[in-house]
DNA sequence: AAGTGGTCTAGACCACCTG
DNA sequence: AGGTGGTCTAGACCACTTT
């Protein structure tokens, strides 16, 4: 394995070790579930002292990026992305149990992108994507419209596949079938009434109030891959927030 | 200075020392704006190694209790709560300024403590509170109602101060008169359509969507002393996260 | 028993800020 | 110039997990 750090030498040499130990997992040199080498193979390899590697680690933990066991060893932390609805949204069932929502693909056309999501996703003008969208239900009942926009050259692939064999999960599909691996995303929040085909969609009442979840989400090389819209029923709705 | 520190031997010394460090914040020998004690200092008060005093006062960086500048030492830090709520609402101007709203005390009166309130307060059944409802503005257009409860015990002083001489900063006034110091906080979003009263208040039409959010407000012991619930118009908020 | 991360030491030298 | 936090070293010993 070959330990080229090239880099900023004005950085800490901590810096540099994090910088060059997240560009191994962006790589897939180190993949999601796997070990990474021991502290003391670090030590050895890149002739820092253990303290050094130690907050490198430590920052890519902060980050989310790798995961410590004591005993065990340092991983690669495996993302459930699709699971980060359940931050806003009760996703149960009356037993209270949590549960996967079902997914149904309403549409999927390749269109070029409109202005805002191709600032978005960082497309050039008039570029193509593809649109999608998703209805997400529990038991049968309507819980999440989402729009979805993807850059048509990187997601090519999902062109070819019949989209009832989407399945539930899809960034799963984007690793698989495209080689897109989500890494970090970011969401905005914001609420209004619900307008006529949404409301006909999650069958709610006219005018009833809807939660807008915008997501934009990133691959490890922090280039957006993915932008969509989400929208469910309010009532459905709860954000949790600790402030320092 | 007394150096005692009895804790749990148990745990490790940099957790002893961060939980004696943030004892002195919250019995304010150590008071917000001031430096604290040089790390070499803290190394010799202790008698523990730089290294682990520095990792005492890593926590409570992250935690937000100190701020450090190289050079000058290491800071207590001001609280600015009353600010929080611009993370969800746009409290600007149509210039786009950012201004701190307008508040005018509509209710204080004294009465025991629903049992949802008692609850998060941790207080007692039956326990009294003091109970105000207050409504932000800018620019004399309502932007929030917020309904506040407090402990009596802790914060009898206000009941005789005139709530015109309130102001717009609370958390500052709880702190002047009370000695009361909000440390942290806990909110919980969620969105209903208004009802009549607050539709009212808002000057906004029935039924319209609103976003409510729900804060329970803890001093630096880590008690609650504030619980209170805010309302204000969906299309005046906006809240954005980061997920890794 | 062997191997991993977790804690802790006792310094050194550097970069930055203040008087 | 003197003092502060920032970086880095080169270990030691402990707690926990796996074989």
């Amino acid at each position: 394995m070959s330990y080229s750090m090239p880099h900023d030498d004005r950085l800490p040499l901590y810096q540099r070790l994090r910088d060059e130990f997240a560009a191994r997992i962006a790589g897939q040199q180190w993949r999601p579930g796997d070990a990474i080498p021991t502290e003391a193979e670090l030590v050895k390899a890149f002739g820092a002292s253990i303290g050094t590697v130690r907050k490198a680690i430590d920052m890519l933990v902060a980050d989310g990026m790798l995961e410590r066991f004591q005993g065990r060893g340092t991983f690669v932390r495996r993302k459930r992305f699709e699971s980060t609805m359940f931050r806003f949204f009760r996703f149960q069932n009356e037993a209270g149990e949590r549960r996967i929502p079902q997914a149904r693909i309403l549409r999927r056309e390749c269109v070029v992108a409109p202005s805002a999501v191709a600032a978005a996703l960082r497309l050039p003008a008039g570029a193509e994507a593809i649109q999608m969208t998703r209805l997400r239900l529990l038991d049968d009942t309507p819980l999440l419209v989402e729009s979805i926009w993807l850059p048509r050259e990187r997601f090519a692939a999902l062109l070819d596949i019949d989209t009832h064999d989407f399945g539930d999960l899809l960034y799963a599909l984007y690793e698989e079938r495209c080689g897109q691996v989500v890494a970090s995303a970011e969401e905005t929040l914001t609420a209004e009434s619900v307008d006529a085909m949404h409301a006909r969609l999650l069958q709610i009442q006219a005018g009833a109030p809807v939660i807008v979840v915008e997501r934009l989400a990133y691959g490890y090389d922090r280039q957006p891959l993915e932008w969509r819209r989400s929208r469910g029923p309010a009532d459905q709705f709860r954000y949790h927030v600790e402030i320092r």
